[in-house]
Order: structure tokens, then sequence, then C-alpha cells
DNA sequence: CAGGGTGAGTAGACACTGTCTACTCACCCT
DNA sequence: AGGGTGAGTAGACAGTGTCTACTCACCCTG
């Protein structure tokens, strides 16, 4: 009947992407999704085997516009290395404070199936343009071991700051200075 | 009847880390809690007024095992701060290792009431050590600052190692060589 | 054009969860 | 001696994910 909008297949992600942002990772559940979406709770099976794999798609959108929002911040920058790399980690941070609840998502593992995420299409050649910008900076490091020691740095700022615990230590309140020291460690301070 | 052995709130949380450490977080049902100590699903209601504070009182008691790792691996220890802070992450990033679990539910905000957890008394005196012992390593740097950045790399670490990401990225199987990696990069190459 | 098959969605059941409430009952204190 | 209190029990309730039997529109073939 409502089927005109691309299926119920695509529906049903769209709910979730649209609850995860609006109300938290604790929404999701199966029932309420398919309630949104105006189906009986049985519906979603017919696409998505298990809850897990539901999620798990939700959580792949999540993944790809992260991946095209870095992509859009470099555009055809033609800035140092140096400062690419810190685009690319302030558009990681702003997403992760910014979609807070897609973020928790995204590194929910008890939530999702890793192989249905589309890491391999989304996320590795982010890596890799990661990789390979550490590497121009600090050309006498080992690229892959300081682009992995940046991308944790990363996430530990993202999950620490919204769990509240780095304000109290730090006594900042904003992650900007925080930002800023995680990059000079890894990259050095010469600008 | 069994109460001898200290009572039953005690016994509560005794289960509780048991079960979190053999089965993972999604096992710390209230239920099964209740069961696996031996009294209904009620009782727990008596000490614990919900699961939240209940799992609360479990990972608390994981805070302070980590605390008493660190202040043991230190001990009378009279090496160099810089060495220090090497035991430090490395007693952390083990017991997230090796505690997967645990150190899972200690992180899960969404579970826990923060307030409930004694951070207080035994992280907060471990984060101002580390502080202190960053400050020696790099006068010239902001302290706080910097021991936030490395407590969050280090967190990213634990992270992303456990859920298998930078197994892939980074193409080791050991954590040892990240390890490095980002103390180098906080604390600088010189030994 | 008739009729069988298939795929999508419905509705109900099941076991499980956390919370709440009414109840028992041993124990203690005045 | 007897009332009150605190701890534990047992059942109910709404919610969850999964499974299964069912309807029913649609298409494809004869």
């Amino acid at each position: 009947m409502s089927e005109h909008d691309g299926g119920l297949r695509a529906r049903l992600i769209d709910v979730g992407v649209d609850l995860v942002t609006a109300e938290g990772v604790q929404a999701l559940s199966l029932r309420e999704i398919a309630r949104r979406a105006g189906v009986s709770h049985g519906a979603p099976r017919r696409h998505f085997p298990t809850h897990l794999e539901l999620l798990s798609a939700i959580a792949r959108r999540g993944f790809e516009d992260l991946a095209a929002l870095g992509a859009a911040a470099l555009g055809d920058d033609t800035a140092s290395p140096r400062d690419r790399l810190a685009t690319l980690a302030r558009v990681y941070l702003d997403f992760a404070l910014t979609h807070r609840g897609m973020h928790e998502l995204m590194f929910r593992h008890d939530l999702l199936r890793s192989d249905s995420l589309g890491l391999r299409e989304t996320s590795l050649p982010v890596f890799a343009l990661l990789t390979d910008l550490v590497g121009r900076v600090r050309p006498d490091a080992d690229a892959r071991l300081l682009a992995g020691s940046l991308l944790a740095q990363l996430h530990g700022i993202a999950q620490l700051w919204t769990w509240g615990s780095l304000q109290l230590t730090t006594g900042a309140d904003d992650v900007e200075p925080l930002l800023r020291t995680a990059l000079d460690a890894h990259l050095g301070t010469e600008r």
C-alpha cells in the first residue's frame, strides 16, 4: 500500500536512523521501529532475519555518513597533510559529539554483526588515507602504527568526553584544547 | 538462613563479578544474578532499588580492583616517572584485555549510575598520580591536558583492540607495539 | 483466462526481562 | 506477651526478540 516510497526495508532503516538520532540507542527496539514504520512487529523479519541485522544496517548508514562527511570536508583541499589530518580529526569528533546516539551504536559491538557493516567499503579507505597522511607528516615513524594510535586517540577522546570523564579531569569545557594536545603529541608541535 | 557469609548484598555483588567475568555483560540480568545467589527474583530489591544500582555496585568493584592493581604494580617503585607511566599504562591495558566483560561494564554509562561508582575515591587519585607523573616527564606541557589525552589514548586502544579494528588496520597481533607508539607520542621517544 | 505458488505482512504465542505489590514470617524491643 | 519491622517470596504487568501459523495480493504458467 505505502510501498511507493522505496520498500519497507529502506523505510525501517530510515526510521531507525531518525530514532537513534533523536532518542538514543535504547529506543531502537525492534517493535518500536516497526511501530513507527507503521507495520506489525513481525514485518521486519522479512527483510532482517534478526534484530542485530537491522541495527547493523542502521549503523552502516552511520559509517557511510561519517565517511561522506570526511570526504566532503577535505574536498579538493590542497592544504598541508598536517592540516588535512586536523580537519579529519575534527570531523570525526564533531560527528561523535553531535550524533551521540549513532556514534554509540556504531561501536556497540554487542549489538552489531561486524560483517554486515560494510566497513571494507567505507571505513577502510578512510583509514588508508589517514595512514598516508600520517606517513607524510612523520616519514620516520611506522605510519600504520601511528595512524592506529591516532585513531584510537580520537575514539577515546570522543568516548570519554561524551561520558563526561575528561571534563572533570582536565577542567576544560571544550574539546578543542584536548584535540590540539592529542594532535601535537602524534604529529609534532610545529605547525 | 545462609547469611553467615556476609549478607545477601555482598553475595549479589560477588555473583555479579563472577558472572560478568565468565560470561560478559549481557549475562548480568537481575533475575539471573538472583538465581545464582539462590534467592527469588524480588530479593535484590531490598538491597538495590533498581537494576542499575546493582550493576553500578558490580562495576565499582571493577574500579576498585583496577586501582589496587595499579597501586600494587607501582609499589615502592623508584623507577623513573616515564617508566612508572609505562607500568600504569600496561596495567590498564592488561586489565581491559583480561577482564573484557568487566571493562565493558565499567564504561557502559547507559547501565550505570555514575554517582554510585565511587570514582572520587578510586579513579580520581589514580588520575592525579597520572597527571603528576606526566608533569614530571614533560614539564613544558599542560599536564592535565596531556594526562587526559593519554588516558583517552589508552582507553581508545583498549576499546578498539577488543573490538578487533586495530588488528586489521595496523596488521599487528600484539598490543605492545601500539602501546609503545602511543607512549612515545605522548612522552617523547627518548628512554 | 483459470489456478497454483510465492513473497510480504499480520497476529498470536512463548520465554525472558525489570519493576511493582501483596504476602509471609522470623526476630527484636519495649 | 505482643506489635512492628525488615528481609525474602510469589505473582502480576508491560515490554522485549523470536518463532510459527495464517492471510492475501500478485505473477507466472498451462
